[in-house]
RNA sequence: GACCCCGUAGCUCAACUGGAUAGAGCAUCCGCCUUCUAAGCGGACGGUUGCAGGUUCGAACCCUGCCGGGGUCGCCA
């Protein structure tokens, strides 16, 4: 369950409980005929059309009405079904029309155009779904329809390096997905899978033994009771790596020296054993502290390594099943397809130097996924750039046997890009940490809520409370709207400028639902049914019904932007409604049914957010 | 070179996968604060959807060819 859901006692939900419809219990056969939208219900009516009038009903499909001004919904397959069988669309358009003529839920029914379908739905039928919505303490969203076990691998911080702004899309949007697939009824662990068992670790040894040999961990007589405290920093950490990195690009003979290292540390060298093993606290314990901030939790913590244990035994029964074979000192398993149209590298299980890499541990981790949580599902979201590499282990992992290739998805998404549209760099022109840049986007919201005067009364806490949710909106917001597999230009400025389609603007419009029914229950009022007496309380209903259909598309296409976009056509659905339909002053009948339209939007608003990991401030 | 992604208003991006008049937000301009938070609302301006063909009732979307940008192409992750 959704952290903001609101429906568990305790923390100040008050304003968003209602009392739920649905038995208790998860029967959710019963909550998914309850929780129709229109789509749904107007689809399904359509499909009875069209199969009377003996058209294919896959065509029978509604969607929202491109002129608003003609329609709340529309369908377009009378056309391609009159294709179909050779008939004029209008005329078929026309059967359809008539056909749904009868329907008590519409208001109009008429086809315009080449043989467009406008349906117009009465007043009774939206007055009924908003009744609903409020009713839901989902704020009208389904469930699928069989729930399955999804692992989601999304974060990958690397022990080697402090987390920068390359790793913000992975956490931000798997974060995301996470959520999403949890809400809509599957069964999901979030994994960080760290990268702490690869080459990077072999660089950061052998610059180790250089610098400082005199540690314990090089000791070759020593075995065992090395230090308990970390001599290693993370400074020295991430002092160390770039100059490592740099150095065995450049020079052979320490590359060699360092691939040595890696695969003296995987096969079980004490001393790297140890050494390692306080890196990576000392890098784990930094990253949790960025996930922290970010409000990003995971189920399991595992890393690369974990899947170590199982790497002898995959590679023998590789080896078993004539998978693996010997190339230029390697052992490798061949991938490529017949109808490839371009030549797929062969996946690297054995490197010449005896280390695994990091198709292996890939690899090996989805033996071990299989083995201990048996997933239907892993999702991988990791940057485009990598689809190949997932590409071979996915191949490699069905040609094994382990988990087929349906069963496994790499999610990628664009690079994020600086305001001069090439990879994001600090002005120095290094890569900017995250910490950096979400401290920099906190001083920009303190700065901003100063200016404005936001707050001035509060507790200093709660002002940097604020502040931290406004820049933490901001950053994720801006991310998760652009689609996710394109690239998108990182410019605090523009999410920072606090007006238009941004993270603090739906902070401010949820803010000020909240302020405004806070104001309602002190004096006394409280919300009752729901009456549609103008254009904006419509429009309002309208927009409260869509939110199914975004999380339907966000769910099937791994595409947060479409919460994104809900998000922000609710709450401009509701400015629209606040700036034009008094509460406080209107008749006491409107007055209830007001107030009531706000806290579903409330609601559904601040769950939308909450799928997005975005969090709302009390009052700001 | 081969193979993927992308090219839409001055800028940043959408467009429910082939449908109507291509939509938002910035920016610019014009109205709204003695009225529930103006980080807001209403309106205006802004387009040969990179270019050229093709497919059909209909194309930003599908096919072909160019032009331009990004990415990938076995012992890094």
């Amino acid at each position: 369950m959704a952290k903001g859901d609101c429906t568990d006692a305790g923390g100040d939900c008050w304003i968003t409980r209602f009392p739920d419809q649905a038995p208790a219990g998860p029967n959710r056969a019963f909550e998914r005929r309850l929780m129709q939208d229109f789509i749904a219900i107007l689809s399904a009516r359509l499909v009875g059309a069209f199969e009377r009038l003996g058209f294919d009903p896959k065509w029978a499909r509604a969607q929202p009405a491109d002129r608003p001004d003609l329609a709340d919904f529309q369908c377009n397959g009378a056309m391609p079904a009159a294709k179909s069988v050779g008939e004029v669309p209008r005329a078929v358009a026309e059967r359809i029309v008539a056909d749904l003529a009868e329907d008590p839920d519409l208001a109009e029914a008429n086809c315009a155009g080449p043989g467009f379908i406008n349906l117009r739905l009465s007043d009774a039928a939206l007055t009924r779904r908003a009744e609903q919505i409020a009713a839901d303490s989902r704020a009208g969203a389904s469930y699928v329809a069989v729930p399955r076990r999804i692992i989601i691998d999304y974060g990958g911080p690397n022990v080697a390096k402090p987390m920068h702004v390359g790793h913000l899309r992975a956490t931000i949007i798997g974060d995301a997905a996470k959520r999403l697939f949890r809400f809509r009824g599957d069964e999901v662990w979030g994994d960080a899978h760290f990268g702490d068992w690869g080459f990077q670790m072999g660089l950061l040894i052998a610059a180790l033994a250089e610098e400082r040999p005199d540690l314990p961990f090089f000791d070759p007589a020593l075995r065992d009771e090395y230090p308990v405290e970390s001599p290693i920093t993370l400074e020295d950490l991430e002092r160390l790596y770039p100059l490592a990195a740099a150095r065995a690009k450049e020079d052979s003979a320490s590359r060699d020296k360092a691939r040595r290292a890696t695969a003296e540390l995987q096969n079980g060298h004490p001393g790297y054993r140890a050494l390692w093993a306080q890196m990576a606290a000392v890098s784990r314990t930094a990253q949790k502290r960025e996930f922290g901030a970010l409000g990003v939790e995971f189920d399991f913590w595992y890393g690369e390594s974990d899947a170590d244990p199982y790497i002898p035994e995959m590679i023998e029964d590789l080896a078993h099943k004539g998978l693996l074979v010997e190339d230029q000192g390697a052992r490798i398993i061949r991938v490529v397809r017949a109808e490839d149209k371009r030549e797929l590298p062969p996946l690297l299980v054995v490197s010449s130097e005896g280390s695994a890499m990091y198709g292996t541990t890939d690899l090996a981790t989805i033996v071990q996924r299989s083995r201990t949580i048996d997933p239907d599902l892993v999702l991988y979201f990791v940057d485009a750039r990598q689809s190949d590499h997932f590409e071979q282990v996915f191949r490699a992992s069905d040609l094994a046997g382990y988990l087929q290739r349906d069963q496994l998805e790499h999610i990628g998404f664009g690079t994020m890009n600086g305001p001069d549209g090439k990879p994001f760099k600090t002005r120095a022109g290094g890569v900017m940490k995250l910490h950096d840049l979400i401290s920099q986007a906190v001083d920009k919201a303190q700065a901003r809520l100063d200016e404005a005067g936001i707050g001035e009364d509060f507790s200093p806490a709660e002002r940097a409370d604020i502040a931290h949710k406004v820049a933490i909106a901001a950053i994720k917001f801006a991310d998760l709207q652009a689609v996710r597999t394109t690239n998108y230009v990182f410019d605090l400025d523009q999410f920072m400028s606090f007006e238009g389609r941004t993270g603090p603007y739906l902070l401010y419009a949820a803010v000020r639902i909240r302020s405004m029914l806070r104001k309602l229950r002190e004096s006394g009022n409280e919300s009752g049914p729901i009456i549609l007496s103008d254009p904006r309380e419509r429009a309002l209903v309208l927009r409260l019904d869509a939110f199914d259909a975004a999380l339907r598309s966000a769910y099937d296409k791994r595409m947060p932007h479409f919460l994104c976009e809900h998000a922000f056509t609710l709450a401009q659905a509701f400015s629209a409604f606040y700036a034009n339909c008094p509460i406080l002053e209107a008749p006491a009948d409107l007055r209830a049914s007001r107030a009531r339209l706000a806290e579903v939007t409330l609601r559904q608003l601040l769950l939308t957010l909450d799928l997005l990991g975005i969090e709302a401030p009390e009052r700001m």
